[in-house]
DNA sequence: GGCTGTAATT
């Protein structure tokens, strides 16, 4: 494979003399380059081809042809990698997605990769618009790509590492996914830098793991970095999402002493912290002072604390600062809008909601797709189907179409909504679990049940595999038109997600459907990690379903009940429950609370619940003997 | 030459 001369491609732009040959290494990190080569074999590359040069014009030429492709294979006899990896950059900051991805086709095929071209082709497949979706599946193929350059012999750099975990911090995954990089990174002797802390900083602040945030911020202190602003908020924004505003403010102290001025992403973020916490006083005044330094000049900070007052019930205080806002000019993009006209809507106020959508449309020609699913804005989609049809046809994008389906659904126009999403298939479209969960949720909220099964069968045809959030639609709209083999796979995605109060309304109300593994599963989940003040009612549910529960699982419980002695009235209860219904604890667990008993301070009483449990187990035993 | 932080929707 052709790597030669890439690290000469900087310098040869320094014209007109070349300076001497740089010494071979990637000059930030003082590591070792990827495949670094060997210098002193190889001849330095010529600097800076002339304007006039070959290589140089043909590059030119295949940037400004349409089809890259037939333009290359022109010119392969000329171009290099180096090359390549220009024309690749150039169809990225193209946003020309095809042609990206044709491009490197191309090179791969001629074996004209290098890790620049790896890490530029990452990069770009990690950017786009917004949707979600799209940003999936180029994260996903992010991860085939990095496959596939270890199986062709590159080796990752640390710009790799750090690429690819850029992209860890949006997804659901992505904590585990970047455990797994920082584990390869190790395991290839390469250092953690400043800028790699910063990323993994951001994705534990992301995903909510604040000791985690926490423990990395140590380490790479530990380790001699200095923290800069970016590892300051990275980690204040995961003190923020369990607004812990007493950590956040000695942080606060410890960004000061180390002699940094806070800056505005600092002060946002510690507004979100006080906003979150639902410490509006605090919040206000770090407001003013945002105002002062004339750090509010966009909606940002004032959408930070709309949404903090909305969601702490104060719509009266968030409708007032919302006010304020449009007349001290500040400009809205529709963040603030968005928060104004959902809140108004889902609190009741119809009204209002649509009168702030229709102000905001009167001043914006086109609404985003993101406000049209602000619900309030049904109403007001007939004017601008023509622009989204405009985007989508553009843009042929399916989450776009199904925002759009969803939207005419919800506002009645049933035909048109059907229309559309007859289009989208008619352009060999396939439906993603995004797209689908978007359409589910319309149809169940205006219970059109045939939609709702059809779209079941949709998923089922198109192989896609319903998630929590397709399951939490069903049982929250409409529980009896799941059908009966989904519940088992429900279950068992919720399970897995640790989402277990969802998982026990669905074994609450289908256990008799569901396997026994499952339920076992489910049970030993939800005694180490369900809701204590649920565990009699589950095991009750589970009793209900003819399934009988194990002393495997009744022992689990007691161990969780005496971590919370507290709880003993309830762990007294199911000892009771259990007598009665012939269950009885096994020896060790019955050992186990005798010697806790104590904790309780219910020593007389647990040991009669017990003996009498005994006893009733033993007449019961002989009577099955009999 | 590719990498790090703040707001709404799904």
């Amino acid at each position: 494979m052709e790597v030669s001369s890439v690290p000469m491609l900087a310098a040869s732009r320094f014209l007109p003399a070349p300076p001497p040959l740089a010494p071979p290494s990637c000059s930030r990190r003082n590591l070792p380059c990827v495949r670094a080569v060997p210098q002193t074999v190889e001849a330095p590359e010529a600097p800076n081809p002339p304007r006039s040069s070959p290589r140089r014009s043909a590059v030119a030429e295949v940037k400004a042809s349409a089809n890259p492709v037939a333009a290359l294979t022109r010119f392969e006899d000329v171009l290099q990698t180096q090359d390549c990896n220009i024309i690749l950059r150039h169809c990225g900051d193209a946003r020309r997605w095809d042609d990206l991805s044709k491009v490197f086709e191309w090179m791969q095929e001629r074996e004209m990769t290098n890790a620049a071209s790896y890490s530029s082709y990452f990069k770009y497949l990690g950017l786009s618009r917004n949707p979600a979706r799209v940003l999936q599946v180029r994260f996903d193929s992010s991860f085939k790509l990095y496959d596939e350059m270890i199986r062709e012999g590159l080796t990752p750099d640390p710009f790799t590492y750090s690429t690819l975990l850029s992209g860890c911090m949006k997804f659901k995954q992505g904590y585990t996914k970047a455990m797994g990089l920082i584990n390869e990174l190790n395991s290839r002797g390469l250092q953690m830098d400043s800028v790699i802390y910063g990323t993994l900083l951001a994705i534990c602040a992301s995903h909510n793991y604040c000791e985690e945030a926490e423990v990395y911020f140590q380490k790479m202190k530990d380790e001699g970095h200095t923290p800069n602003l970016f590892h300051y908020s990275s980690l204040l924004n995961a003190y923020s999402e369990n607004a812990n505003h007493e950590k956040a403010e000695l942080l606060m102290k410890d960004l000061r002493s180390s002699g940094l001025t806070p800056n505005e992403v600092i002060l946002n973020t510690l507004l979100k912290v006080y906003s979150k916490g639902g410490l509006f006083e605090k919040a206000k005044e770090l407001l003013s002072e945002l105002e002062a330094s004339g750090f509010a000049q966009d909606e940002m900070p004032y959408s930070i604390l709309i949404d903090g007052l909305v969601k702490g019930g104060k719509i009266q205080e968030a409708t007032m600062l919302f006010n304020e806002m449009k007349e001290k000019g500040v400009k809205s993009d529709g963040y603030a809008f968005s928060i104004m006209i959902s809140a108004l809507h889902r609190g009741g106020h119809r009204q209002e909601s649509k009168q702030l959508a229709k102000e905001f449309e009167a001043e914006n020609a086109t609404y985003d797709l993101v406000l049209l699913q602000c619900k309030g804005l049904s109403p007001s989609i007939q004017n601008n189907r023509r622009y989204a049809y405009k985007g989508l046809s553009i843009e042929r994008d399916g989450y776009a179409f199904s925002i759009m389906i969803s939207a005419l659904h919800r506002g009645g126009h049933r035909q048109e909504s059907k229309q559309l999403a007859k289009e989208f298939e008619a352009e060999n479209a396939t439906y993603d679990l995004v797209m689908l969960n978007t359409s589910l949720r319309s149809y169940c909220s205006t219970n059109d049940m045939d939609s709702v099964m059809s779209l079941l069968k949709k998923m089922d045809d198109s192989n896609v595999s319903p998630d929590n959030i397709t399951f939490n639609t069903l049982i929250r709209y409409s529980k009896r038109i799941v059908p009966k083999s989904l519940h088992e796979k429900a279950l068992g995605i919720l399970v897995s997600a640790g989402l277990l109060k969802d998982a026990y309304v669905i074994v609450k109300d289908n256990a008799e459907l569901i396997s026994p593994r499952s339920l076992e599963k489910f049970a030993k989940s939800f005694m180490a990690s369900g809701n204590i003040n649920l565990i009699n009612d589950v095991m009750k549910a589970l009793n209900h379903s003819g399934w009988r529960i194990s002393q495997d699982i009744f022992g689990r419980a007691i161990e969780r009940y005496i971590r919370k002695p507290d709880k003993k009235q309830l762990l007294l209860c199911l000892l009771d429950w259990m007598t009665g219904q012939g269950y009885s604890v096994d020896s060790s667990s019955r050992n186990l609370l005798l010697k806790n008993a104590h904790i309780f301070g219910q020593t007389q009483l647990i040991a009669e619940v017990l003996s009498k449990q005994q006893a009733a187990s033993r007449t019961i035993g002989q009577r099955h003997k009999k």
